[in-house]
DNA sequence: GTGCAGGACCT
DNA sequence: AGGTCC
DNA sequence: GCAC
């Protein structure tokens, strides 16, 4: 559901509590456009128990005051969401406001400690405004009739008219809870998990009890919506079935400051494993999101992973969990959780609201669609494959996606190593067929000696020494293929043939009763061999930490090379500005050793495995 | 409070 | 240039 | 979400 579509729903359902954004109408944004989050369901939700009209759509001739959650939504962000090219078109008289002016009680007077944009001139809202010598008062309403109802159903299109000015005072810092962003909230809600009290409410001689108002009740109202979004929303009982499995398989372990430096501990059965399971589907829902941060949040929930994987022993302890290398307190807290209880309360959450993520998940599920796609099918009416295969909402799949959607099933399933084993069996003698001095090996998640593959990475090289190469051997390797029915179709071709350095994408299967696997070819020159392997045996969690060591020394490491004096754009830092000078190719051992890392072996690089 | 790997192909 | 994938 |  958008944020909008909540809005419109929240202004209808939500009882009210308290009084002091009576007469408010609010248009609220949250950074998130096409999908409301938890988070900004939370905050819309409060906003209406304190009293507010939540309007679903900027627009000027009705908004009061527009909120924002600070911290995430940046300037650029929110005039982009309002479709207004610059700040000073939103009307002077209509403050711009960080989240916490909606959680005190005293929100008149004084926007300034809240406003948003300290830079905002000739508003309420701005730091120089007097309403004494210069006031800035909303122009008088066109049509319409009066209308301040607290709690009035938005009809979004009757120009409604404002209500005075409301002017806040009362900076209040923060009281209790979830008062500025995601993290918050989070940390608000593990708060009160923790204490896990069904209670109705607080102490209501609490001067500020609104403060405290409970996101348990947001989630359980949430609830009941979801059961009617269902009905109303879709007549389309068809629910997405199809769900995959893939299941992060990465994996690293605690040890030392960079995670490729880590010690390894692998156990052949992991005892933690029902945490990975239920992180590894809080790291799907972070995958969804649009927001970049929540790259970031993936990325650590993938290093949690990783380091629990290697970990020999059950948790038994917040501090425990803490000691493993990219584990703080948020997730040891989230790990603990799942080990006393068995669940994590935050999926039921994230889940219960609506349909949204079993959606966007199964979209995503397709090779070549990633959460932007997802969501625009989402937000185009699609709610299953099917929708897709129809077109419904006019929606179009490029040729991948649709090789894609047909082999939806197979691309998603992992394959046992011995198929994997097999199918590489019989490609290795086409090539050497080609050229008896090819050096072919297959790479990845299977060198790393993992019981099943998602893929198969094979990587193609030829020594010099003879004063020959590869060139054009991979085109002719292919069109084998083919013939032998192996490969059956392609992602994505090199755009050179004849390149020495190139990477082709594609589907193939054991024989014809087999299921379609995807594999992927990476040509490389025999000088990059080194780094080729080192890049192409992973795991990626792996080659980022070697790379960020890499960074922080100064180096810049890719799958040519490890590389010195590479200048970076101060603006921009992955932008490099020189190419700088190859100081270690040849073999993973000196990239290794120049880095400082001790050597590991493939298997090694594998911290458990299921 | 800031940064988080780096690159290739597709559209 | 943005999106997806490795 | 974590580390510095
Ligand atoms: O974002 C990524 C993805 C992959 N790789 C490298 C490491 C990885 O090991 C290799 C092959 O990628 P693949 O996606 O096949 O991962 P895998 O490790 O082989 O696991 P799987 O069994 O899922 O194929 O490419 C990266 O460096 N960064
Ligand atoms: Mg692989």
């Amino acid at each position: 559901m958008s944020p909008g579509a909540y809005a419109e729903r929240v202004n209808g359902q939500v009882r009210m509590s308290e009084t002091y954004l009576n007469g408010t109408r609010i248009y609220f944004f949250g950074g998130d456009r096409e999908l409301a989050t938890v988070s900004t369901k939370a905050k819309m939700f409060r906003l209406a128990r304190c009293g507010a009209t939540l309007v679903p759509e900027y627009n000027p001739d009705i908004v009061t005051h527009i909120v924002i959650d600070d911290n995430i939504v940046s300037l650029h962000h929110l005039l982009e969401n309002i479709s207004v090219k610059r700040l000073s078109k939103v009307p002077g008289h209509i403050p711009i406001l960080k989240w916490p002016w909606a959680t005190t009680d005293n929100t008149k007077k004084h926007f300034r400690i809240h406003a948003a944009f300290a830079t905002r001139r000739n508003s309420v809202d701005a730091i120089d405004y007097d309403p004494d010598i210069n006031p800035i008062v909303p122009p008088a309403p066109k049509k319409g009739k009066e209308h301040a109802a607290p709690n009035p159903e938005v009809t979004n299109s009757s120009g409604e008219q404002m209500v005075g000015n409301p002017s806040a005072k009362s900076p209040r810092e923060a009281s209790s809870s979830s008062s500025r962003g995601l993290e918050d909230e989070e940390a608000s809600f593990e708060k009160q998990r923790v204490s896990s009290k069904p209670r109705a409410n607080s102490d209501p001689a609490n001067e500020n009890n609104v403060g405290e108002d409970p996101l348990a009740e947001f989630y359980a109202q949430a609830r009941t919506e979801r059961d009617q979004e269902v009905q109303e929303n879709l007549g389309d009982g068809n629910k997405a079935t199809n769900l995959h499995a893939e299941n992060g398989n990465k994996s690293h372990s605690s040890g030392s400051r960079f995670l490729c430096d880590g010690v390894r501990t692998s156990a052949g059965q992991c005892p933690n494993q029902d945490v990975i399971d239920k992180l590894s589907e809080l790291k799907k829902i972070h995958e969804q999101r649009l927001m970049t941060g929540d790259n970031f949040r993936v990325l650590k929930y993938s290093t949690a992973i990783n380091a629990l994987r290697a970990y020999p022993k059950r948790i038994r302890s917040t501090e425990e969990a803490m000691s493993l290398n990219g584990v703080a307190k948020k997730t040891a807290e989230k790990i603990m959780e799942i080990i006393r209880t068995g669940d994590l309360q935050r999926l039921h959450h994230e889940r219960a609201v609506s349909d949204d993520i079993r959606v966007i998940e199964l979209f995503q599920g397709i090779y070549g669609v990633g959460r932007q796609i997802a969501h625009r099918w989402y937000n185009a009416g699609c709610r299953t494959l099917d929708d897709l295969r129809e077109g419904k909402g006019g929606v179009k799949l490029s040729s991948v996606q649709q090789i894609g959607l047909q082999y939806y099933d197979d691309i998603n399933s992992r394959m046992p190593r011995a198929e994997a084993e097999e199918i590489f069996n019989k490609i290795k003698p086409f090539a050497l067929k080609i050229d008896s001095k090819l050096y072919v090996d297959i790479m990845g998640s299977f060198r790393r000696g993992k019981a099943d593959c998602g893929d198969i990475d094979i990587i193609i090289t030829r020594p010099t020494d003879d004063g020959r190469n590869h060139s054009g051997v991979l085109s002719k390797l292919l069109k084998d293929l083919r013939i032998a029915g192996i490969i059956t179709e392609d992602l994505s071709i090199p755009d050179d043939w004849s390149d020495l350095e190139l990477c082709y994408r594609g589907l193939c299967r054991k024989d014809s009763d087999s299921r379609r696997r995807r594999i992927d070819f990476l040509v490389i020159p025999w000088e990059s061999r080194g780094a080729a392997l080192l890049y192409y045996t992973g795991d990626d969690i792996f080659n980022r930490s070697m790379r960020l060591k890499a960074n922080k020394m100064g180096y810049s490491l890719n799958q040519k090379g490890l590389f010195a004096g590479v200048v970076r754009d101060p603006q921009d830092r992955t932008r490099k500005l020189n190419q700088g000078t190859n100081i270690a190719s040849a073999t993973e051992r000196e990239i290794f050793d120049k880095l400082g890392v001790p050597w590991q072996e493939p298997h090694e690089r594998v911290r458990g495995f299921s």
